[in-house]
Order: C-alpha cells, then structure tokens, then sequence
RNA sequence: GUGGGUGUCGCCUAGCGGUCUAAGGCGCCAGGUUGUGGCCCUGGAGAUCGGGGGUUCAAAUCCCCUCACCCACCCCA
C-alpha cells in the first residue's frame, strides 16, 4: 500500500473518469444558457459566520459536518458545505441587488462535509447548483425546478421522481413545531428512541421516521399545510398549479422538511424511483429570508444544487458509452535524425489544430507501433533517418484499411485533414 | 456519530493454518532476424497477502487493534 492516501471520502477523478465528470459539466453549463443563468465563482472557504447564520447553528451540515480552522491571521474560516450562502454573500458585496433582478447564477463546484462516507456520499463531492436571486414570485420556483428537470432529461436521466413540499416560513414553521410538541407529547413514550430524540432536537424529523412509519401519532400528525399563512398555501398553490400546467409529475411529500433554517416556502428532492439512502440526485428550495441573515437587505431567493457524483452514478449505468479522446495522429520518430524532423512536424500539426501524440523515440517499431495502434489515433506519421534525409513521412492510417503512403514534410498537414 | 461487511501485483481474481521461495487473467515492458500496428506465440518486470501487534513449531489463512472502502442508521448533494 502507498505510504499516503486520498483523505477518507475524497477522491481523484481520474482520465477516464473524466469523460463522463466532462459530459455532465458540459450538459449542466449549456442547459444553465439556455436559461440565461450566468457563472459564478466564489472562495472555497467563507468567514464561518456565512454558514452558521445561514444554515443554523442546529444544522446537522454546522453542527457537525463542516470543516471549520483559523487561519493565521485568526479568522475562523470554512470549507463551503454548501453553495447557496456564499453565492449570497457575493451578491450583497457586489451590490447585484442594483442589478436587473432576479439575477440568475449558476457555480461548478466543490463542497466539503465531515460525514461518514458511503457510495454517493463523500467528504468532498461536486456540486452543480443555480441561484435565482430578487424574484419571490412562484414562476420563480418554477424555472429553477424546470432547469434542474432539463438537465436531468437531457442527462439521460429519466427515471426521477420529484418530491416537493412547502414549509411555509420560520414563523409557521415554529408554530408547527409547537403543535407537534404537543400532538406527539402524550405518545412519547411509545416512539423510538431515535424519534424521542428527534422530539427534542428535530421535531420535524419525527414526521420522516422510518421505524415509527406505521404509529397512529405519525400517521394522523397534523399536517404542516394547514398551518401555512394564506400567502404561503396561495404560493404553494401556484407552484403546484404550475407544475401542472407544463406537466411536470411530481408528489406531495410531507416528510420533506430541510435541514437548513434559511429554507422557506418550497422545497424539493429529485430521486431515483425506488430508491433511498444517500440516492437523492438534487434538492433545492426557496430561501426568502437568507440575504437578509448575511446582512443583506430582504430578498427573495430560489435555486438548486445536485451532486456530480451521484449524477455520475446513475449516468455510468444509463449511458456507458460516452467516447474516449484520442489524438489526431501519432508520430513514430526513428533513427538518429527522426526525431527532430517529428518534432517540427508536429509544432506544424498543432498549429493547425490536429491533435499530436508524441511517440518515444528510441523504441522498436514494432513497439511504437503497437502503442501507435492502442491509442486510437487515426494516423501514425513514421519518420525515420531517410524521411528525415528526403524530407517526407510515411502515413499510415491507423482505423480502416487504408495503405500507408509517403508524404512530403509539408504536406502531411493537409493529407491529415483531408 | 452508531451497528455490520469487505481488504491478495496497476485492475480482476485463486488460495482460507504447513506443499505459498503466493497462482492465473487483463494491463505494462521486451522479443518472434534485418524500420511497420491491430490476432497469435515466448519471455520479463510487478504483491513481504491494507497497516501494526499477538497466538502457533508454522499465518495470506486464527485473534486483537488500526486504516480504507462498502452496507444500514443518521443526514443529505
């Protein structure tokens, strides 16, 4: 075993990897165009106040998930967990409220979580998210759920299943919270143990027991929709009929309630049909209240953000095939003189735009051509001491059954192309 | 953070107390005569069996600790 590893629930995204990792980049940038979102990059590390004002100092992401130091200067500073609050505190430094609101962005990016790692679940994972900021309205809500559902369906992806709820804002949902305090209080003893525990640290939770799934103080638990204001029920409402309108299928999920305090209003997972655990593919939701935790003046907010990762999971299943990179042409420099003559050859080549895979000179042909051949280049350009002396190039095509041919020095460039 | 499973050359796998000075396939390197690939053949390099400690005359094979991955819980991307 090598003397050092990748820390535990991180790791390195390798070549061939990395055809996949491209193609869901590429697929998340462009669907973002087509939606007129605009890239964003911000630190990887924040003031640590950006997350525990934002996400709670009860979040499970700030309590005990987030990779927190001081630096040498003494700020305490942290990894991002998250996308949304450090997007945020970009757009109130930046002034963005005095922008064309909403101002739509979109980041590419990692986020770090101390938790216990698991297939889908890492330390460092990958994150494609939006942010539609300044438009409280449920349209809002709306084009950010149809961007993520675009990019799962142009993913290939179609086998997901939106889940959607409303968790009304920090007022309703307090008072909901006393109303379970109260509905659950004469049941405690007969719930798990884990769902005592919940009653007193995430009441909500109780609610999405997996142990206490079938006990009558669950399953007549008040309903938090009743307990929304009329605007967010009329907001949900909207959301809903929305969906309808452009026949999005989705379900009412009660169980859906967020872990983070700056969620309000909606909130959503896509999941894999059939599937739980750590399957989740995205989850997003509305965060009126969050600009104005980080100082900022209220401002209504929306967005998303899904795991690269765990994209790449369900794409590797449904789409195995997504192309290898091969260069151009492959060059075979033999004898003395061969090997400068490749090396202006190939300076020509890339300035022409055709991909050059070196070859190591000093090899048999035989072996340079074996290797010439397992990379899947198109064409093996062979100069040897006589090339070099007469100044051409022999060129082999590589896939089909074309013969081999000599070329002048200069126009192996051309025959290339053509 | 809690409980459980797994861990043998770069990858996949055999071996499960002595015959292991750890075997095979893929991959890698080199050859199969003189400068020519894809198939085939031959050879080579590459592992103290995740790491440490212990039991035993003897351990890859048993026990303990530890690390990593995986599964369930928790939580979520």
């Amino acid at each position: 075993m090598p003397e050092y590893q990748a820390p535990r629930g991180m790791n390195d995204v390798l070549p061939e990897d990395e055809a996949v990792w491209r193609h869901i980049r590429d697929t998340a940038e462009r669907v973002a165009r087509l939606f007129d979102y605009h890239r964003i990059e911000t630190p990887l590390v924040e003031e640590v106040g950006v997350f525990t004002h934002t996400a709670g100092e009860e979040s499970d992401i700030v309590a005990k998930e987030m990779y927190a130091f001081d630096d040498r200067g003494g700020s305490t500073l942290a990894l991002r967990p998250e996308g949304t609050a450090g997007v945020c505190r970009a757009y109130i430094e930046h002034g963005m409220a005095s922008r064309p609101q909403p101002v739509r962005l979109f980041y590419f990016a990692p986020a770090f979580r101390y938790d216990r790692p698991q297939a889908g679940r890492y330390r460092q994972h990958w994150q494609f998210g939006v942010e539609c900021i300044g438009d409280g309205s449920p349209a809002a809500d709306l084009e950010v759920i149809e961007l993520q559902r675009t990019l799962y369906e142009q993913l290939g992806l179609t086998d997901l299943v939106l889940r959607i709820n409303s968790i009304g804002t920090a007022e309703t949902r307090s008072t909901y919270r006393d109303v379970l305090r109260v509905h659950f209080a004469p049941h405690l003893e007969t719930l798990s143990a884990d769902s005592q525990r919940r009653y007193e640290t995430n009441i909500l939770r109780v609610l999405d027991s997996k142990e206490d799934a079938a006990h009558p103080a669950v399953q007549n638990a008040p309903n938090i929709r009743d307990y929304l204001s009329e605007q967010d029920g009329a907001h949900f409402d909207q959301v809903l009929a929305l969906l309808d309108g452009l026949g999005v299928e989705y379900e009412v999920d009660p169980a859906i309630v967020r872990g983070l305090d700056y969620y309000a209003r909606t909130v959503w997972e896509f999941q894999p049909r059939g599937a739980g655990g750590q399957s989740t593919v995205g989850a997003g939701g509305r965060y009126d209240g969050l600009i104005e935790m980080l100082g900022g003046k209220p401002t209504p907010g929306t967005g998303f953000a899904t795991g690269i990762e765990r994209i790449a999971l369900e794409v590797d299943r449904t789409e195995p095939d997504l192309g290898t990179t091969a260069a151009d042409v492959f060059t075979i420099p033999h004898g003395d003189d061969g090997p400068a003559a490749v090396l202006k050859l190939a300076r020509e080549l890339r300035a022409a735009g055709v991909a050059v895979h070196a070859g190591t000179p000093g090899r048999s042909m035989k072996a340079q051509l074996r290797a010439a051949n397992a990379s899947g280049a198109r064409y093996a350009v062979i100069v040897g001491d006589d090339e070099a002396a007469r100044g051409v190039a022999q060129l082999k095509p590589l896939l089909g059954s074309g013969a081999q041919r000599e070329v002048a020095l200069g126009e192996v460039v051309g025959a290339v192309e053509g």
